[in-house]
DNA sequence: CTTCTTACA
DNA sequence: TGTAAGGA
């Protein structure tokens, strides 16, 4: 009862977040403006997220990764339908060769950079808080 | 330097 | 979703 205040506690900045979830800003930002999570602000106005949003955002890219919509990614984290219910229209697994590329270079820097290090994938937040 | 908002050749 | 612009 009292391990929500923590999971509730706004500490992480918006370069602690994209790397942590390896997201974007600019998606960062617009799952809030979808309401999806509802990060805490700064005096000047900069965002804190906590360990929830951290997990809520975690959710919601492995939902997107399979192909779901804002409106299904919604409902899901909404409780108000289930994963199955929302399912993909269709999953295209292509990838233009740029962008392919340049996948491949900043793997490579990271692993000459910070080998087996960051980056947490759905499950990893709760083992880790557990 | 990092993050914020707004807007779109 | 990316990115440029203008401020904090």
């Amino acid at each position: 009862m009292r391990d929500d205040i923590r999971r509730n506690m706004p500490l992480f900045s918006m370069g602690t977040i994209t790397k942590l979830t390896e997201l974007t800003p600019r998606q960062v930002r617009y799952y809030e403006q979808q309401e999806l999570i509802k990060p805490a602000r700064t005096r000047g106005n900069q965002r804190l997220f906590s360990f929830n949003d951290v997990d809520r955002l975690l959710h919601i890219k492995s939902l997107m990764e399979k192909g779901i919509n804002i409106a299904g990614v919604k409902e899901v984290l909404t409780g108000k339908k289930a994963e199955q219910e929302v399912a993909a229209p269709a999953k295209k697994p292509d990838m233009s060769d740029a962008e392919l590329r340049k996948l491949l270079k900043r793997q490579l820097t990271e692993l000459t950079t910070r080998p087996n290090q960051g980056h947490l994938t759905q499950g990893d937040l709760s083992r880790f808080l557990h």
